[in-house]
DNA sequence: CTGTTAGCGCGTTCAA
DNA sequence: TTGAACGCGCTAACAG
C-alpha cells in the first residue's frame, strides 16, 4: 500500500509546512499550489511541491481553511418530516441527487439532516451544521412551519426553500417550486373532460404544502372546467401504503363508488387502486385514478396510473445552482423559481 | 422577526469573546458553558452566560473548534454508483436515513455523496470531505472496487464498507453487511421445494457484490437441495425497470420459459414479472418469481412478489454505531458484523 | 470556580 | 516569485 506504514500509530497530520520543508519552499508557496494561484508559482517549484504534496499524502485542513477564508463550501440539505425514514420517499431523494451532484461538480459538499417539526427548535443539530447556505424542505401545519421558518432565517444564512407556496420573506431566502396547483388543475381538466362527478381525493395526514396546492389546483380546475363535481378528502394517518389502504377503505365502507379518486402522490393512488382491484372494480371503466410526481416505482402497479410528473431531480439541481450563484455573486439571481410540471396520461382514466 | 435586523450589511460574526465582554466573563467560561462543562461554572454565571447568548444569538464556529480539538463531529456517506440518481434506490436511502438518525442523535452530522467509479480517483472531492471518517457503498468490478478501497484506506480514517464480502483490511476499517448469501440459499431452497427445474436470474451489469452474493448463495442451494437445476443470468444494462424487462425480454426471445425466475432485488423481479403478466402467462402457475429487499415498494405490484427482506436501515444504523464507538473509544468493537436477512413469502411462487 | 496563555493549520498582507 | 508575521475562533493546560 502506502510506503511506510509498517506501525498502527496514528501518523501526525501533514502540514503545509512540513510540505514546504520538504520541497524547500515557503508554506505559502505550498499555499499557492494547492490553491491553483499559478500565476504565483514558477512551473518548477510548482512541480516539486506537487510531488512532495504526493509523496507525503497531504490533505488540506478544511477547518483551518474555513476559519481562515469563512467558507465552509458546504450545504446542508433539512427535510422536516415525522418519517424518520424521510429518504424513502421518492421526491425527496431525487431533490438530494440533483443537488449533491450540482454542488458536488463545483467543489461543494452536502450535508443532510430529517428532523421531525416538534424537535425542531429544541435540537442543536441545525445550529451545529457548519455549512454556508440550506435547503429545506418544510412540513406540517402553517403554523408549525412559519415557526421552524423563522428559526432558519435567524440562521442569518442563504435559505433556499423547496416547494413552499409562500413569497420570498427576504434577500437571503429564496423559493424554489413547482407548479403543483397547476398540476391539479391538469388533472381536472382531464378529469372532468371524462365527465367525473364525483372525486375522492386520498392524501397523507402530514401537511405537505406541495400537497395543499395539487388539491387546491384541483378544486380549482373543477370550478373552472363548470359542472358540479364534488370532491371529499381523506387523510390517511401516516405516508405508508397501508395508512392509504386503510383510509380508502374507511371511506368506501360509509360512501358510495367515487367516479375517480385522485392521490396525493402516486404510493397513495396505487394504494387506492388496490383495493378497487382486490374488489373487483373495474379500473378506469366504474372508477378513474390519477396519482403525482411519475416516478419509476409507478411502472410497478398495473394499470399503470395517469400522472403529473414532477421534476424533483431537476428542482435539487436547480436550488444547488441557486446556491452557488448566492456564494460567489452575493446574492440570489432569483427570488423565486417555479419549474412546471406535465401531464401524463396513463391507462386508469 | 430578530429585534435588530434593519440594514442588510451583514452583521460581524459573534464570537466567543463578544458573548464574554457582554456578560464580563474570561471567553474560557463562556467555552465552558456552550460545552456543557457545568463542573467548572456556578450557576449563576452560566445563566448569565446563556442569555447573553440567546440575546447576542451566539453560535460556535465549527471551523475553529475543529481546527482545536482536530474533530470534525462528521461522517462522510458515499455511494459509488453509476447512476446520478443514487440515492433512488430503496436501500442506498434506507441506509442513509438509519445512519443519519444515528449519528445526529450524538450530534454528528452526515454528508452524502454519489460518484462513479470513474471518476473516483480523479475527483477531489473525497479528499476535501471534512470528516471525521466514511461509510462506503461500494460497486464495481472487482479490481475497480479494489482500486477505490485503497484510495479509501490512504485517506487514514476510519472507514465502514457497507455490503462488502471481504474481510476488513485493517483495524481502521469495518464490514457491515447482511447476509447476502444466505439470502439467496433461502430463495433456492424455496424454489427447489417448489421443484424448479430452469431459474432465469436477472441482475443488472453495474456489478453490486451483495447481488453477486445473493446469486452465489442461490446456486449453492440449489446445490446442496441436490436435483438439477439450470440456472441462467441476463444482465441489464442499467438499474432501470425498462432496462430489466429488456434483458429478460431478450432472454425469452431465445429460450424455453423458466420455471422460475429471480431479480437480483424486487425492482428486476417486478420488471420480469410485467412481462409475463404482459403475454398473459400464469404467475406463479406457469412461472414462478422471486425477488429481493421487500421494501415497501414492492406492495405496488400484484400477484405481492414472495422476497427476502433486506434490513437496510438497520444496516445504516450500526454503521452509525460503529464509527461512534470507533470515535469514541478509538477502535471499532468488532472488525465485521452481518445481519440476517429473513424469507418472506408473497404471492408470486 | 475563573482567568491567562498559547497554538491548532491556513491564507492574507506586505515586504523583500 | 518567495518569505515572515499575524490572526481567524476556539479550547487544553495550567495558574490563581
Amino acid at each position: 500500500m502506502s510506503d511506510n506504514d509498517s506501525g498502527r500509530a496514528p501518523r501526525k497530520r501533514v502540514t503545509i509546512k512540513d510540505v514546504a520543508k520538504a520541497a524547500d519552499v515557503s508554506p505559502m508557496t505550498v499555499s499557492n499550489v494547492v490553491n491553483g494561484k499559478h500565476q504565483f508559482v514558477s512551473e518548477r517549484t510548482r512541480k516539486a511541491v506537487e510531488r512532495e504534496i504526493a509523496r507525503l499524502n497531504y490533505r488540506v485542513q478544511h477547518s483551518a481553511r474555513s476559519l481562515r477564508v469563512s467558507r465552509r463550501r458546504s450545504v446542508g440539505m433539512i427535510f422536516v418530516d415525522e418519517s424518520p425514514s424521510f429518504l424513502v420517499d421518492h421526491f425527496n431523494a431525487h431533490v438530494v441527487a440533483g443537488l449533491c451532484n450540482v454542488l458536488s461538480t463545483a467543489d461543494h459538499t452536502v450535508t443532510v439532516q430529517g428532523i421531525r417539526a416538534g424537535q425542531f427548535n429544541q435540537s442543536s443539530i441545525i445550529r451545529n451544521f457548519a455549512v454556508d447556505g440550506f435547503c429545506v424542505v418544510l412540513s406540517g401545519p402553517p403554523d408549525e412551519r412559519n415557526a421552524i421558518l423563522n428559526s432558519l432565517i435567524n440562521l442569518d444564512q442563504p435559505l433556499v426553500l423547496m416547494q413552499e407556496p409562500i413569497a420570498s420573506p427576504n434577500q437571503e431566502t429564496c423559493i424554489v417550486r413547482q407548479d403543483d396547483a397547476g398540476g391539479g388543475r391538469l388533472l381536472a381538466d382531464h378529469l372532468a373532460a371524462r365527465r367525473v362527478g364525483t372525486v375522492l381525493v386520498v392524501v397523507p395526514s402530514q401537511n405537505w404544502p406541495a400537497i395543499d396546492q395539487r388539491v387546491a389546483g384541483l378544486r380549482e380546475g373543477f370550478l373552472a372546467a363548470g359542472g358540479d363535481v364534488r370532491i371529499d378528502v381523506v387523510h390517511a394517518e401516516t405516508e405508508e401504503f397501508d395508512s392509504a389502504r386503510a383510509a380508502v377503505i374507511g371511506y368506501l365502507d360509509r360512501h358510495p363508488l367515487p367516479n375517480a379518486i385522485v392521490g396525493g402522490n402516486d404510493r397513495f393512488a396505487i394504494a387506492a387502486m388496490s383495493i378497487l382491484l382486490d374488489r373487483g372494480i373495474a379500473v378506469p371503466e366504474r372508477v378513474k385514478i390519477t396519482g403525482f410526481n411519475g416516478f419509476e416505482q409507478r411502472r410497478y402497479a398495473r394499470p399503470l396510473v395517469t400522472t403529473v410528473i414532477s421534476s424533483a431531480y431537476e428542482l435539487g439541481e436547480r436550488a444547488g445552482q441557486m446556491l452557488l450563484t448566492r456564494f460567489e455573486e452575493g446574492r440570489f439571481p432569483t427570488r423565486e423559481l417555479v419549474l412546471p410540471v406535465y401531464f401524463e396520461l396513463g391507462e386508469t382514466t
